[in-house]
DNA sequence: CGTGTTCCTGACCGTTTGGTCAATAATTAG
DNA sequence: CTAATTATTGACCAAACGGTCAGGAACACG
């Protein structure tokens, strides 16, 4: 949004350091529960000179809510109208499941924000992220009309990947707590599942 | 556990006081993000008459818990043989879609404790709940041996219900900032796609 | 009524927390 | 090397927090 001073070599690492060390803490304790002491520790800095770089706590969080926001939709832009309708749907899913696998903290950050209310992201949700999904919900209808994906509320849709693909992220002791699995060796099965599940909710039934 | 002691009128009046207003605030600010002083207002009492029905804090919170995660089980535990299988499957996930729209605080106040590690139930995951999972995804693997439903996994299953229909009470602000809905009316369409998407994935294919 | 018990609260306490600041150390530029 | 700039920190502060306690109010019961 603004001009971006010019950034020196430490601090550039400095704060990378911390934005990660922040992502590492606020993920799992959410914004009221994660302190400075907290992230200056995860950094290997002190806590003064955290707010050196930053203004305050809330400055460290809402820079890493808006860094990763952007991100964290690409895969949902990346859905067109490129290849066939069916297998786009199943493999923006299954990049999301990755996601889950690879990035779970910027997934619990964003869970946690969310169910707390979003309250500092809730314009970004009624604004660009509302767009984005009603963008794609008519790129699902036109699918409908031709007759190339079943007839399914595509907003629905849209939820029932988000909710079954971050579930993996944010619930992770729970599902770990259940399978007990060696590792990551879940996500194999579950990339399965939500094959077998979306092709047959999105596969066309003959009338 | 122990023997209840004899409650006063005033006691049990009181006490169901604070645990409602300790679940309207635990559920949207987290066990950290909650103050004493949030809940003492909640409930109409001063902090000081709180901490005379309940020891601390955390004992409010943990009594919390462990009340609600009987009850917030009981669907569940009501699957069994007694119906058809894809209606009894359906109509557990449609039970839990009702929970979500009626008592979303007690579906937020599991989310926040799972996201953040579940450090306080994670015995009653890795016990009693995994024991009832494992238990129903046996009687789904009787289902398919018998071909009565789709080869799928039931684990897997189990957590794409919990996921899809807790997803619109744990992520509500999310869903309602997308879909601007008229009060709890989606809730309807949300009951068609996920029937729609959980009958498909169960029916049996032709061989 | 009196008296024992239950209920309630204002004032207070120690700790934690986000944040400040003056002083010092490290780095960079000429 | 020197001087200016940038980086770092120990000591500190005010507010918020969970919790305590002595004493008084309300209530139950004979």
């Amino acid at each position: 949004m603004n001009a971006e001073q010019p950034q020196t070599r430490i601090q550039k690492k400095n704060r990378e350091t911390i934005l990660e060390a922040a992502l590492e803490v606020f993920s799992s304790e959410s914004f009221r529960g994660a302190t400075l002491d907290q992230i200056a520790l995860a950094a290997g800095l002190s806590k003064p000179n955290l707010l050196y770089y930053f203004p305050s706590k809330e400055a460290i969080y809402t820079e890493l809510l808006s860094t990763l926001l952007d991100t964290w939709l690409d895969p949902l832009r990346a859905l067109d109208g490129s290849g066939d309708p069916i297998d786009e749907i199943i493999g923006y899913a299954l990049r999301k499941l990755e996601m889950s696998r690879d990035f779970p903290r910027e997934s619990r950050l964003f869970a946690n924000e969310i169910v707390q209310g979003a309250p500092r992201i809730l314009d970004q949700i009624e604004g660009p992220l509302r767009t984005l999904v009603d963008q794609k919900a008519d790129l699902m209808r036109h699918w409908i009309a031709e007759g190339k994906i079943a007839e399914i509320d595509p907003h629905h849709l849209i939820f029932s990947i988000w909710a079954t693909t971050q579930h993996y992220a944010d619930f992770n002791v729970q599902v770990r707590g259940i399978l007990r699995p060696d590792g990551d060796a879940h996500f194999d099965d579950a990339a399965a599942f939500l094959t077998a599940l979306f092709r047959r909710a999105l596969t066309p039934r003959p009338d």
